[in-house]
DNA sequence: CTTATGTCAGGGTCACTGAAATCG
DNA sequence: CCGATTTCAGTGCCCCTGACATAA
């Protein structure tokens, strides 16, 4: 949008080293958050007009990949590590976007179940199509350096003890 | 904070593969997103006690190496890649905690400078400090997984027009 | 007059805390 | 009674849009 003819972050990196330690540590973290917010903005671009953000796509495939296409919202906030407030609000606008559909748990009579419905399943479908159609907004990495990043980012997981 | 025996990214994959493409990326965003989200909340928690988001930190950052410790709103936007707006909101609170202060514009009558204060600068050199102690939340990665991670960033950076 | 700078008002998303109701 | 599940109310943060005053 900008364009600069720099990159901010390799500048900020260049003065840190003549005053503070950790530049490597520094710059990959920038780098990850300004990564984050580019493709945050992608993805919400292509997903807009299917009335969904990434997170309610991400708990919507989460459903379709569940064995009866149901789950219980704690076992969604696990799953997608989010806290329960959250999968609240998130079930609830999936919900009225009429994707989604609460039903009683059979066994436990506090907890509720988040279903898809078919309209869910069919957005869905359309979503993934255009998402994966615009390769998910990493179209400028290669297929080792997709798989690359992802090896290194586990490591960051695994020690943040996400799993 | 929940430990789950397996990694739900690595799972959603798996599931993935039998029914879409672009498996390598989907693995590669959701991990993005999920990292940021780790680091986020590592940083801001170490941050906290100094009365500073990462976003504000940056901003102080940005200031500590600016010549004159000064620099106009605008260019601030420019450099982080922020809103204008959000420039305001984020100067507006640095101010509160005195940080910063508002000067005029020595030539535009119209614009204005964020300076930082001694107590900003004090502020700065003393969240570096925890910050580099913490090793920015990436304990967990080498120096050449850093510099790998920054060189993969960067494309995506420069493919979306940051610069 | 047109353009640029910065502010405010307001809306949207998401995360968290604390309190409450429900049920095992 | 204790603990787990979920919801609500409220707060904070960040991003964006639109309208506005001010000055180049």
């Amino acid at each position: 949008m900008v364009g600069l003819d720099f990159d901010p972050i390799d500048e900020a990196a260049r003065q840190w080293a003549g005053r503070w330690d950790a530049v490597a540590a520094m710059r990959a973290v920038t780098s990850v958050m300004r990564a984050q917010q580019l493709l945050r903005a992608r993805l919400d671009g292509v997903l807009r007009p299917h009335d969904l953000t990434f997170s309610r796509y991400e708990a919507l495939v989460l459903l379709t990949f569940s064995r009866r296409g149901a789950l219980p919202m704690g076992k969604i906030g696990e799953r997608l590590q989010v806290h329960a407030t959250s999968v609240s609000s998130l079930i609830r606008k999936l919900q009225t976007s009429g994707y989604v559909e609460r039903v009683q748990h059979p066994e436990d009579g506090r907890a509720f179940l988040a279903r898809i419905t078919p309209s869910g399943s069919d957005a869905v479908e359309r979503a993934t199509a255009d998402l994966t159609a615009a390769e998910f907004g990493m179209g400028a990495l290669s297929e080792s350096d997709l798989n690359g990043l992802f090896d290194v980012l586990r490591k960051l997981r695994q020690d943040a003890g996400d799993f």
